[in-house]
RNA sequence: GCGGGGAUGGCCCAGGUGGUAAGGCGACAGCCUGCUAAGCUGUUGGCGCUACGCGCCGCGUGGGUUCAAAUCCCACUCCCCGCGCCA
């Protein structure tokens, strides 16, 4: 939610984001003017409420026929308060529904763009393994491998699903150990959170009403099943007023994760890359406004550790504001090199949502000088698992099929090789 | 699922025979003292306006009764404690 006193001040600012983004302006110009009429319906019963109390009051000490009077007139009064009540009502939601659409006003260094390919590269990371053959795509090495059934996953779940086997499994467990040994030196809280919410945490985080068609509802439940353990981790301190001696507060969530993918349709339909349902362990932030923006490069970098670790060679690009969501005031994507693919794919995404959820979720706190005001938050991927996998088997095939386990994974894996 | 208890400002807690939120703690500011502590004073929910002021709203949520509701009535939500069921 961004703050209706920044759009009754500076409309502008907000003007020039969504023309950036790409977004009809006319959701502005509705606001101002359902908010403008909301001021002049208030400030009208305001009055009207006065004169009522100050009748009301008086009657206590009035008798007789002055006392009948009186309480006819209050009567006629709160009558006119009902009906302009009414309208004030509508007003604000209406104000409210307005404002809940309209997404967050995008920091400067944000680079203009419609699609993907406008996306920026600030990064470059390591380089491609030589290889002296053919490489295969993750699809392959795996089936090979006998790591993951995708055909029995169709016939029991459907399309984008599958069965992880094997040294998969091995393999998703030794990197969520590995995940979270780094996470907890860099000082982030290992949380295992719920994955079914309630609708106000979505809400809250932003992933309503923009994500709508992408979420997956229990039936006559106030209930949804997270798309990623942002979600929960949000959430978490949703109506709370925390210490500034607390911030920054660092949580990592690992947690299974449920998307539709609606419209992602002739996508990626092979193989684990993109599926209804996957794991993964996500950090999550909550620190001063004033910090927000050094805490964001600071969380890219603690994303970047796990894959320098790994050996994956990947970039990092500044998303354009046409693919920037509607919390993210802006976004860093980390993309892996993928042999199989020959290209770069989204393994990470690590927004700074500023106050956005923060207002939409009541999280604020109170600042050394006592004021009490909104955190920001920011989110970032530490392990999407099943993509990570994609990208381990990819850059560690071999020419007789099998794969290596990255060095760092050893200890937890137990074993140097999967064949 | 059944029974009982509860929800009031940043936190704790009063009010409950309807007349318009008391007190404590903490925090912030000021005063006082050579410093610290103590003490004293003030501020410390939200919103609107022709803004050093005026007013309105606010006691879990939504309705109702009334001239007037934290207070009475109805419905709901969440939390806590027991019991039952259960991985």
């Amino acid at each position: 939610m961004i703050d209706i006193e920044l759009i009754r001040k500076a409309p502008e600012v907000v003007r020039e984001s969504l023309k950036k983004r790409n977004m009809e302006e006319r959701i502005l110009d509705e606001v101002i003017a359902v908010d403008n009429e909301w001021r002049r319906t208030l400030t009208d019963i305001n009055l009207m409420r006065k004169d009522r109390n100050e009748l009301a009051r008086a009657i206590a000490s009035l008798a007789g026929e002055e006392r009948e009077k009186a309480i006819l007139h209050t009567r006629e009064i709160s009558n006119g308060i009902a009906r302009k009540e009414e309208e004030l009502k509508a007003l604000e939601e209406r104000r409210s529904y307005l404002l809940a659409r309209v997404p967050n006003v995008l920091l400067p260094s944000v680079p203009y763009g419609r699609s993907d390919d406008d996306n920026v590269e600030v990064k470059r990371w390591g380089t491609a393994r030589a290889m002296d053959f053919e490489p295969k795509d993750h699809v392959d090495i795996g089936l090979a491998l006998d790591l993951f059934d995708l055909e029995r996953a169709a016939k029991v779940s459907g399309a984008r699903f599958f069965y992880l086997k094997n040294d998969a499994v091995l393999l998703e467990f030794a990197l969520v150990r590995y995940a979270f040994d780094i996470l907890q030196r860099e000082g982030f809280v290992p949380i295992i959170p719920p994955v079914l919410t309630r609708e106000s945490a979505l809400f809250g985080t932003g992933f309503l009403p923009f994500g709508e068609e992408n979420i997956y509802r229990i039936k006559d439940e106030d209930l949804c099943l997270v798309g990623t353990a942002e979600v929960p981790l949000g959430a978490m301190h949703s109506n709370e007023i925390l210490s500034y001696k607390e911030l920054p507060k660092r949580y990592a969530g690992f947690s299974t994760c449920f998307r539709t993918e609606a419209g992602a349709h002739g996508k990626d339909t092979k193989g684990i890359f993109r599926v209804h349902q996957f794991d993964k362990i996500e950090m999550f932030k909550y620190c001063l406004p004033e910090e927000s923006e050094s805490e964001h490069e600071k969380l890219l970098q603690t994303a970047e550790r796990f894959y320098q670790g790994l050996e994956i060679p990947y970039r990092v690009v500044s998303v354009c504001s046409n693919e920037l969501g509607a919390s993210a005031a802006k976004k860093y994507d980390i993309e892996a090199f993928m042999p199989g693919q020959g290209m770069y794919r989204e393994v990470v995404s690590c927004s700074n949502c500023l106050d956005y959820q923060a207002r939409r979720l009541m999280i604020r706190y109170r600042s050394k000088d006592g004021e009490i005001r909104y955190v920001h938050t920011l989110n970032s991927t530490a392990i999407a698992v099943e993509r990570t996998i994609v990208a381990i088997l990819e850059n560690y095939q071999q020419k007789d099929g099998s794969a290596l386990v990255p060095e760092a994974l050893q200890p937890f894996m137990g074993k140097e090789m999967i064949k």
